[in-house]
DNA sequence: TGCAACGATGAAAACGTTTGCAGTCTGTTC
DNA sequence: GAACAGACTGCAAACGTTTTCATCGTTGCA
């Protein structure tokens, strides 16, 4: 097994200069023909490819973004990762990705660790950008950075309407005649998100004359804890349905309903927030907000392409959809 | 916004050489107290952070594994994934992940710009090990890999044995008095694994002198076709049990099924394989052969890290588990 | 014939680090 | 007082590229 062979070596076996191995890889129309062939297939015996270390370092440039999100376990972000890459392979570049966890030392970390290897610039979720570490150290870095899924005034990102998509799901909810809802969340501090589809609820909730929706927070973003439910459902006048802040929370509702010999949307109703594929899978399929999470991926690489090229970053909501789904049940006008 | 200092102005800055500046980071018990805090000061000041370019270069090594999985829509490679990052964080490593939506020409692509990147090392889920032009290369490559998922006697590998837990999941099915089996998978020549489960299946039938399983493949590797479900269904004696290579696929018939006004497990039983955590999530939850993804990811780049240290890694086999779920019915006796 | 322009290639510097070797102190030991 | 050890730091080369500038033939044209 050799060790890779470097430029020069190729330059030395095949009698030409390092400069024009080089233009045989990046520009090949300057070099005579014959001379092209010779070194392009003695690279191709050799298995030489240029390293991107030594290009990069030459040209301080590594073709390579950073990209750093909560976790792959939620399909939302697997997605948006899929289609944020899909567009940066387009544009030539690579990915370095990172996760946190929901864990904010782990997001700085992991951060640093990027902007160490150069990437050119970043897209990421963070738990609230206003004040977000990560964030701050990112401005100053200098390095180009796209938010997904957060919004911001203080910095470009690429979203759905939290606030108004939440309202609007509330809007269908009544309009199959509930009225008594209950939003459940994981913990807001960690989510800027599931704030503002909290407001959203509570807001259209009451233009829409509804009894204040409760709220209950769980421990975790998307694990239901059993007793917390319970205890709202035991509450004097409970909800008929229970408005999820993400899918994977609804799902993991509608599973401890079900120990709880509840059956959805019979006995109650659960929708959530994310519209991941799954959810249309799921039997009865999951009433949700849908949010183009591919799409945010993908524009949000968009956008740091357009600064990486010298251009700016427009802060870009894409439109979200209802996507009514058998776990909501159509009830009779009190 | 002051483009990212050298290792150099910091030490003109100081007052020291390159040199000093540089042990400052790697080895810093080597300075005088008053030296190093000197240096990391003015470094923070600046916002320095030695470029792992430069290091990578220098030293020959980039502290970087390539990840190339099939897709993270598939909660399976996903979980894989976090697996290996975590392992690889633990180690001082960093991962570029790339995708390769299953296709073969995307596949040899991504691999290659993972090792122009200079990877030392790679995880690699494949079509088929025998027969991957990838693999071939990579091995040319001389640069360490170890497969996720596939199984190979050439290369190391970390899977469960599918061979064997497809076996057991049939003996599980006739255990709940089920004996007209039919297995349901995507197109065999995209993945070993399915072509593994599928003779496991198979061979277990025969042993167990249960008629001969039909065998339905789906165009897509995670989404049942109606029509040759339907078909398959409308056979003579129709199978009480599907078996499907996958969890998605599993979801998806399921879905399908509930469209033809068939409900799981009551008028047929379901399985899938995988035991991704939404299937215990899904009501009914849904019976799997579970093999421990994450674990698998954290294996195989444990295994990696082991040949990066000098030595060799081993093909290891981790245990499957059965996951009973409300998918498959309990018949009673013909 | 002379000169410009062009095509093809080379020489060398530069990118940001790391590290073996050598050097300068200081303090210690006979 | 000399030799020496140890602590600390500097010098300079090297890693694999890219790119500017220069060079050398050739060709086209006046």
């Amino acid at each position: 097994m050799p060790s890779r062979p470097s430029l020069v070596q190729i330059a030395e076996r095949v009698g030409v200069s390092p400069a024009t191995v080089s233009r045989a890889f990046n520009r090949p129309e300057l070099l005579n023909d014959a001379t092209r062939e010779r070194i392009l297939a003695t690279a191709r015996q050799l298995g030489f490819r240029p390293s991107k270390v030594g290009s990069s370092l030459r040209s301080g440039s590594t073709r390579t973004l950073g990209l750093l999100l909560p976790t792959m376990s939620n399909p939302v972000f697997a997605a948006c990762f899929e289609g944020a890459e899909e567009r940066a392979l387009k544009a030539g570049y690579s990915v370095m990705l990172a996760t946190t966890g929901y864990d904010a030392r782990r997001e700085r970390e992991a951060a640093r660790s990027l902007l160490d290897h150069r990437v050119e610039g970043m897209i990421l979720t963070v738990a609230d950008p206003a004040r977000s570490a990560t964030l701050a150290e990112l401005a100053a870095s200098g390095v180009p950075f796209v938010l997904a899924y957060n919004e911001s005034d203080r910095h470009p990102f690429v979203s759905v309407d939290n606030f108004a998509a939440a309202g609007d799901m509330v809007e269908q909810l009544v309009a199959s005649g509930h009225r008594r809802l209950a939003m459940i969340s994981g913990p807001l501090d960690a989510s800027d998100r599931a704030s503002k589809r909290l407001d959203g609820v509570l807001d259209r909730a009451a233009r829409l004359d509804l009894p204040a929706p409760t709220h209950v927070s769980m421990p975790r973003h998307t694990a239901a804890d059993r007793d917390r439910l319970r205890s709202l459902l035991s509450s004097p006048r409970p909800p008929s349905a229970l408005f999820c802040s993400n899918d994977l929370l609804a799902a993991s509702v509608i599973a401890e309903l079900a120990t709880l010999g509840l059956r959805v949307p019979d006995d109650l109703s659960v929708c959530g927030f994310d519209g991941m594929a799954f959810g249309a899978l799921m039997v009865p399929s999951l009433a949700s907000v849908h949010q183009p999470s591919s799409e945010i991926g993908s524009q949000a690489c968009h956008e740091l392409l357009k600064a990486l090229a010298g251009g700016s970053s427009r802060s870009v909501r894409l439109p979200h959809r209802l996507s009514g789904g058998g776990t909501v049940a159509r009830l009779a006008v009190d």
